[in-house]
DNA sequence: CAAAAGTAATAGTATTACTATCAATATTTA
DNA sequence: TAAATATTGATAGTAATACTATTACTTTTG
């Protein structure tokens, strides 16, 4: 696998940038240390004129790359679902079986990044982290209608989408798929941020994980005679 | 219900705030004003400036009643949940069955406030819209273990719990009535945003209501072979 | 080697997010 | 009712943010 996701390019909008951070020496540092230090003090405090500072690079020439950090952040989080994708697409293509398949499909998009695959410039596991911490900032906003016209969220949709046909792949009575998947998707950031600032509000922890969750709430909804 | 609901003083933790804005008219304003403009031009842009031109006051005394905007969205959705709080205990409280009681508590925390109950300088309708739009902000804070310690979130948090506790009386062989209380919570914000933003996401509709889906959801984990 | 592209440095603006001070006005209490 | 106290308003000021514009230098490429 990692040998395969060493040549991914994720295909992003390119209204989201201003210029390909793939492009250049200098956008794929941009890409590299935003991640690690949006992680290190939240993308809240951060500014293109901390970033600069950490790469020696000046303020001016990251505006060249990305209008604004909101941007940078849809950048960062389109290149995340891309890649989540694309593990989604990999692992499930060759299983027939459609309950295994599902089963398999909420494991890869419940679970938390637990290794860089190191080849790139990008960290995922700190991505992940981001996206739980981050994610919900790039469209709880008041452009979000413009921005989802844009095609900005369009990797996510697909994504949610996947899940969705799969879910319906198991159970074709059950009258919610797509709100199911969206549930797991954005449900799952959520069950790893309580884990780790209000254990209080889940079951989640070391033992159980928001994956046995999620996959439990899943196919207990599905071909139940309750659902009808 | 309204009657009763006149005499209601939400408890909020008073450190969140300097000066309690129930206790001045100048307070009172505050409030219902920052009400009708954070849901006009979102929390990002709403600022404690433009906030004192609207209700013809000075930025500095706004400043008296909250050290900043955080504070005074953490204000505003502490009210939000406790009076959903509020409405959850009394309307559940008489029902003895544990199905119909967990049924009654999932169709209030899931249903869109569509009455403004009028008596108060509180818009209970834009509230609600702020907390859909807004509350993931209040958390996803580089700040929120320290908040959290000092009982920022202790409304909230007690809501989820009284879900949890229905959950179990429903079913205490459930092995994650947490997680399902704050998915529940937490899920239903995200389908109404959905439903308005992102339709294709989401089954919800003028048909389909997030009330609907996660009865549906809930009650299929509860009590079902499955589970176990 | 010259042109083009990319990057850095500097400067500048408007806005944000406050803090401090002091005067004016209301309210409380002696 | 006068004095004390609390509340609010007005003004000013600071540091940081979120950019834009210009110019010059450096690297790549044809």
């Amino acid at each position: 696998m990692k040998f395969i996701l060493q040549d991914l390019k994720v295909n992003i909008n390119n209204n989201i940038y201003l210029k390909d951070p793939e492009s250049s020496t200098l956008g794929k540092k941009i890409i590299e240390f935003s991640i690690l230090l949006i992680d290190e003090i939240g993308f809240d405090s951060f500014t293109f004129k901390k970033l600069g500072e950490k790469i020696g690079s000046n303020e001016s020439s990251i505006y060249r790359y990305f209008e604004n950090k909101h941007k940078l952040l849809l950048y960062l989080t389109s290149w995340y679902w891309g890649w989540l994708e694309y593990q989604l697409v990999f692992t499930t293509n060759s299983i027939s079986d459609a309950k295994e398949k599902l089963n398999k499909a909420i494991e890869i998009i419940t679970r938390a990044t637990k290794e860089d695959s190191s080849f790139s410039h990008i960290n995922e596991v700190l991505l992940n982290k981001i996206v739980i911490n981050e994610y919900s900032k790039s469209y709880l906003t008041k452009e979000v209608d413009n921005e989802n016209k844009e095609g900005y969220f369009s990797i996510y949709k697909r994504l949610v989408n996947r899940i969705k046909d799969m879910i319906m792949e198991v159970d074709n009575h059950y009258k919610y798929p797509t709100s199911l998947a969206s549930t797991v998707t954005e449900g799952s950031l959520h069950q790893h941020f309580l884990k780790d600032h209000f254990s209080s509000l889940t079951d989640c922890d070391e033992k159980i994980t928001p994956t046995t969750y999620f996959i439990n709430l899943v196919f207990n909804s599905l071909n139940n005679q309750k659902n009808g």
